[in-house]
DNA sequence: TTTACTGCAAAGGGTTTGCAACATG
DNA sequence: CATGTTGCAAACCCTTTGCAGTAAA
């Protein structure tokens, strides 16, 4: 069903040289850390992982990976950004679950009817406005059990 | 259908008051500004509009506001907050239109059935995560006509 | 040997906060 | 007159960038 580890590397790879850039170490840990985590990630949490990389690379990098269509930038109520891999490179859609006391973020599935339901509207509201659609977002928000548990 | 304005101020006071906060010229006045815009706005518009306003007392008030459960904040790719009238003041549930090249966001409204749809599977997420789940968010992004027309 | 990448340090830019003065209940 | 609010200026924090050196094609 998925994709497996060697085509994420040789399609991240491909898509690089596309726009002219390098696959280089720091890049596969990147993507490596991205592949591991079952959720977005952030940039303090990649930095953990690949041990030793300074923030501005790790930065820069994932600008570079997100131009080539390698890896999504998600930003939701607090200030920090989270980064996953795209999802044809995963072959897995899905959407995101919430939780507004941690930030956390967890992938969810979305039921095909739903998904279908969603994309007929996306549709007739391109046609409707004009607009050129390029992907939906569909989170649920709203507090973790453990935050829950935390605050009682 | 929807409340007038002279509701959405007294709501506004009862709901600072019961957080011991007063409704004053400049809460009201970031009100009166989002009130009157069609749909989410930053910080930067809202004080053009009540001009003078230092940004300061916009950030703290519409973070009185927010707590207060008058305003809702929003943050998208850019890097910019937006705010809008919550939507139990405004009587108006919707969902947006994002705009990735310009920021801008558009309210829409979602027919019953795909709202339904989604409501249903919020309640399924939440049994199955042992999430408490607090609204959703159902956004399509792309390209606005304005923005296409530009990039051509 | 040209072009891309790295890492440090410094700057940016949206947002928050300390503080003294002010206004409201 | 006690408590909330204002506005200035400075701090904050995530993120970006300049630059000199390094590595890959």
């Amino acid at each position: 069903m998925q994709p497996n580890q060697i085509d994420v590397h040789d399609t991240a790879d491909e898509r690089l040289r596309r726009d002219g850039q390098r696959y280089t170490a720091n890049r596969r840990a990147l993507v490596d850390a991205m592949a591991s985590a079952d959720r977005p990630v952030t940039v303090v949490e990649l930095i953990d992982v690949a041990t030793g990389m300074p923030q501005s690379s790790a930065y820069r990098n994932l600008s570079v990976l997100e131009d080539a269509g390698v890896v999504r930038r998600l930003v939701t109520a607090d200030d920090t950004a989270r980064f996953e891999l795209a999802e044809d490179l995963t072959g897995h859609h899905h959407h995101h679950l919430i939780c507004e006391a941690c930030g956390t973020i967890t992938d969810i599935d979305v039921p095909t009817d739903l998904e279908d339901g969603v994309a007929t509207f996306a549709a007739s509201i391109a046609m409707s406005h004009g607009f050129r659609i390029e992907h939906h977002r569909l989170d649920l928000i709203g507090v973790c059990p453990a935050c829950s548990t935390a605050a009682s």
